[in-house]
RNA sequence: GGAGAGAUGGCAGAGUGGUCGAAUGCACUGGUCUUGAAAACCAGCGUACCGAGAGGUACCGGGGGUUCGAAUCCCUCUCUCUCCGCCA
């Protein structure tokens, strides 16, 4: 969510902004800053009325307790008319409010300087590209095959259990999966993260802290008996243990990590790209979570993005980062990379990791802050990313490691998995 | 699932209608003292919004009500804790 002090204060460099999601925000930004000026307004009469009304009542005490009941009375009269005038005025506030509050959740953040202006992933920008993409042998499969053939999951079992999009990892493919989550954690961890096991539903209020709520609940699964959701990523339990708090500036950055299922409902996308493990509802993912102060912000990003690229130079896929362009980037996203692995066998471009900074735009809507050298209290800018995705790194490790003799483990993996090829 | 208790500042914990944004203790910050540290003493120490400032307003779990006036009384919702039962 956007400050409406800065939309207050510089209007045309948020219009100008958002133009590069392709957003005319001319009309919603005035629309804005109208309603901001009423309600002040409002907010100003009444804030008098009510000190006014204050001052009323501790006179009519005194005169109470010195005996002086006829002149007590004759303010009350007074005191009565206010009682009215602020409820009115107050009615008339949380009307604006309301309206200030909703209206602002549809502006997205405005994008960073390095953005590229554009509408869809074909304008994204690519920042570099790192690894051979191997030639595969002859016979050479996409990874549901190899999944089957080599019983690494089995996702009809998935079905029978749950449905579709909810695979049953198997005997080589558990331990692959289980290592990975291991490698990552303590990747993460030797790289300065603290390592968080967080529940794996949330509340409302945690979902609407990191964004997803309101609007985007038809993405999460919810349990309306007991008013939970099954978290989408865990970037909303992890960003939210720091909800509502002020954080000492002294501990910047305050780098969390965390393994966590994911759950999502993913209505509507059935169709070509949901082939074996291209697209879940229920996945896992290590997350990275960052917190620093706005003026280090952008130099945390870059590290984050070195590590997640360095995950991938050890697991020996090769990947390219791209700059997603104002209109691909999420609605909460200032600036973010995307990582892409190429899956050798089904020819195509993976998205394994996205890793943005949000500035304060979380951090408004968590009221996550910290204390500057004035002691003043300013908000904190909020960063994430995956390090990793699971079952998209999975993919393209299968297809892009198989040899005629099996499916051959990185090195780095190996001390994890206890294997160094599966036949 | 049954029964009960409670929700107050970073924490602990007072406060049952007026001068309470809120005692006190701890923690924290600054200072005095000390060669240094500790102790002791002095001072400061919630958040948000409006305002150039002085200052004003709101907030004692959320919402509503009574009253000239509510942390305090009433209604309602939510949450937490304790005991019993069940269970990993």
């Amino acid at each position: 969510m956007l400050q409406i002090q800065r939309i207050r204060q510089q209007p045309e460099a948020i219009i100008e902004g958002l133009k590069k999601r392709g957003i005319d925000a001319t009309q919603t930004v005035n629309d804005l800053i109208d309603l901001d000026a009423q309600r002040r307004g409002i907010r100003h009469q009444m804030e008098e009325k009510q000190a006014r009304s204050n001052a009323l009542a501790k006179e009519i005490g005194q005169l109470f307790k010195s005996g002086k009941g006829s002149e007590a009375n004759e303010l009350k009269a007074e005191t009565g008319a206010l009682k009215q005038d602020i409820k009115a005025l107050n009615e008339e506030l949380q009307g604006l409010e309301e309206k200030e509050h909703n209206l602002i959740l549809t502006l997205p953040n405005v994008p960073h300087e390095s953005v590229p202006a554009g509408k869809d992933e074909k304008d994204n920008e690519e920042v570099s590209r790192k690894g051979e993409i191997p030639t595969l042998h002859e016979g050479a499969k996409p990874h549901w095959d190899l999944a089957s053939d080599y019983n690494l999951i089995d996702f009809e079992l998935g079905v029978k259990i749950s449905g579709a999009g909810f695979p049953v990892y198997v005997n080589h493919g558990a331990r692959l999966q289980r290592a990975m989550i291991n490698f990552f954690l303590d990747e993460n961890r030797a790289a300065g993260y603290t390592e968080y096991q967080p529940p794996h539903f949330v509340n409302a209020a945690s979902g609407y802290g990191t964004g997803q709520l309101p609007d985007k609940e038809g993405q999460m699964y919810e349990m309306p008996l007991d008013g939970l959701y099954a978290i989408p990523t865990a970037e909303v339990p992890i960003t939210n243990i720091f909800r509502d708090e002020i954080v000492k500036a002294a501990d910047f950055p305050i780098k969390s990590t965390g393994y966590t299922p994911c759950f999502r409902r993913e209505a509507g996308s059935y169709g070509k790209d949901v082939r074996g493990l291209n697209r879940l509802h229920q996945f896992d993912k290590v997350e990275i979570v960052s917190i620093t102060d706005p003026e280090s912000s952008y130099a945390l990003l870059d590290e984050m993005v070195a590590h997640v690229a360095s995950l991938l130079d050890k697991l020996e896929l090769p990947y390219r980062i791209l700059r997603l362009c104002g209109g691909d980037a999420g609605f909460t996203s200032a600036l973010t990379y995307d990582f892409e692995v190429y899956s050798a066998a089904q020819e195509r471009w993976l998205e394994v990791s996205s890793v943005s900074n949000f500035e304060t735009f979380q951090a408004n809507r968590l009221k996550l802050r910290y204390r500057d050298e004035n002691g003043k209290t300013q908000l904190c800018h909020t960063l994430n990313g995956s390090a990793m995705a699971l079952p998209r790194v999975l993919a393209a490790l299968l297809e892009n490691h198989q040899t005629p003799e099996g499916i051959k483990i990185p090195e780095a993996l190996v001390s994890y998995t206890g294997f160094d090829i599966i036949k």
